[in-house]
DNA sequence: CGTGTTTGACCAGCGC
DNA sequence: GCGCTGGTCAAACACG
């Protein structure tokens, strides 16, 4: 990887810019994710982050962080050479849109036509560098499958909230290319706040996070991870490093960190990080 | 007993 | 059609 990294990937959705390696090493938004979703590359907690101060417009920074600073290893933030192009460490999370939402048992038995093509819910894939595979974020989550990845020796295993009637789920798996490295993908949104039960702890610090109660696919991550969207979001304390762009059900949403405005609309962000596209000025 | 995990089986999609 | 793969189910099991 150069100094300076461009990155544009096989898809028309990605664009990844980094006007230097630290940047790129920095903010980790480093991968394609199979052209429909975007994989956060995280150091928890980095220097770049926690180095900004607590201001007005940014609640989120008088949150505070346990999780141990990261390093970047040398090939961790170079997305994988396509040696072969359909089959790189991301490609497991490819073509399954039939696992979204309700199973595909469920679907049969509940009358859904076959070949009838399910609506994609939103995905975001975060790569944390911790030893620990399922990260702490809040809520409660049942695992309900383990699958041996293909060309990975770590398996990859499927998580569903526990909370009724919410069925947002979670993938992690390591990559293989670092095992140090746990790449989580979250599909769907919380209908529901955290748990009670852990309020106190990082439920609480969600809380904190986000004002408008449940519902945000913010919820959905964990605490660095939103750390690193908020401060991506925050125009006043935070030097730009790219722009970032997600695909969801009905269309793609980009944000340009290097503008610190938006490059097409708000979209899933405004949904992930509401309180950014609010009118914080008045 | 309630909750969560493990794991083999099953199913759907996809490429050939 | 067949084989491969990812995703899910669900029974058995573990644990507090």
């Amino acid at each position: 990887m150069d100094d300076h990294v461009e990155h544009n990937y096989n898809t028309s959705l990605e664009e990844v810019h980094f006007k230097s390696l630290s940047d790129c090493l920095q903010s980790s938004l480093v991968m394609d994710y199979n052209s429909l979703e975007k994989v956060f590359k995280f150091s928890p907690y980095s220097s770049p982050f926690q180095s900004v101060s607590p201001s007005v417009n940014n609640p989120y920074l008088n949150l505070t962080s346990n999780s141990p600073v990261v390093s970047s290893s040398s090939n961790e933030g170079e997305p994988k050479e396509n040696t072969n192009d359909k089959s790189d460490q991301m490609e497991d999370n490819e073509g399954d849109l039939h696992g979204v939402g309700e199973s595909s048992k469920q679907l049969t038995k509940q009358g859904k036509k076959k070949g009838e093509k399910k609506e994609r819910e939103v995905r975001v894939a975060f790569m944390t560098k911790s030893e620990i595979d399922h990260l702490e974020d809040g809520y409660r989550w049942r695992k309900y499958g383990q699958k041996a990845v293909k060309n990975s020796p770590y398996p990859r295993s499927y998580y569903r909230c526990t909370t009724q009637k919410c069925n947002v789920k979670k993938r992690v798996e390591r990559s293989f290319q670092d095992p140090s490295i746990v790449i989580t993908t979250y599909e769907g949104k919380h209908n529901h706040p955290i748990p009670s039960t852990l309020r106190g702890t990082v439920a609480a610090e969600h809380l904190l996070v986000h004002r408008g109660g449940g519902g945000s696919l913010l919820h959905s991550f964990p605490r660095h991870h939103q750390d690193f969207l908020m401060m991506k979001h925050s125009p006043a304390n935070y030097q730009s490093v790219g722009s970032l762009s997600y695909e969801h059900g009905h269309g793609t949403s980009s944000y340009n960190f290097n503008n610190n405005q938006p490059v097409v609309d708000y979209g899933l962000l405004q949904d992930i990080v509401p309180s950014m596209f609010s009118k914080n000025e008045s």
